[in-house]
DNA sequence: TTTAGTGTCATAATACACTATGACACCAAA
DNA sequence: TTTGGTGTCATAGTGTATTATGACACTAAA
């Protein structure tokens, strides 16, 4: 994984774990990579993966136990799949909305997004 | 003008402008406010504005002029309508399309840009 | 019980955005 | 020439994300 200027690394290395779950790549019940083991992994300090774990435990999508790890909590994906869209409805959508106006944006620009809400619509 | 976290001050004053550009609220060869009175209205350091106008000079959006003040470049909507446009559809779209199949995303989700689009057509 | 792996906590150091403030060069107008 | 507004530069201080590192409690398995 790479990281981007415009956000925080935790918050990116919690995005990029949200992605797995969502993308059923990490399911209910599967156990995350340990703290030491993803620090060293994506080259970043354990205490900054640290974060990133404590945040989403705080969110309800990954469990604790103690000495063993974290794992994937069973709500997660359907709580993600509700939260995370609510979030862009309400957050992202409309900034979207207002580039798209102030850049006079057209349909066939995006074209290949229509395109992937029509896939899944079946 | 409120702050969100996740981008730097200095790179969201500098949006804050481009918006007023690309909307017509400010014309090419007008004026920008002055780096200190900027400061003193949303409450930032001159150095913070400093930083902001340096980069938009640098981008050529706009002009300074020494001992007078900061000026929208002539080219400046031209050459924002075309970059702006440019760096959504190779850097946004691709991450919207992707959340959009993750969070399985529909039309009607996206109602209300698909409405600005068609505005925008016309 | 020992060992190796887990999370957890605390400390100090670094990097950088931002602040605070002063000083200086430039320009227009009184 | 003086005054007040402009940008510009330099310095020092603050806050916070990140790093580096060590120590400790917990758990599973040898």
């Amino acid at each position: 994984m790479e990281f981007g200027d415009h956000k925080t690394i935790f918050l990116q290395i919690r995005d990029w774990l949200v992605d797995q779950i969502l993308t059923g790549k990490l399911a209910p019940g599967d156990r995350i990579p340990s703290v030491r083991e993803l620090a060293a992994d994506i080259e970043v300090n354990r205490n900054t993966v640290m974060r990133s774990y404590a945040l989403m435990e705080q969110e309800g999508i990954v469990d604790n136990r103690r000495g063993i790890g974290f794992f994937v909590s069973e709500q997660a994906r359907q709580r993600l799949a509700v939260d995370e869209k609510a979030q862009f409805i309400r957050d992202e959508l409309p900034k979207l909305i207002h580039q798209a106006k102030v850049l006079k944006m057209t349909l066939s620009d995006f074209q290949p997004l229509i395109d992937q809400l029509n896939e899944n619509e079946q």
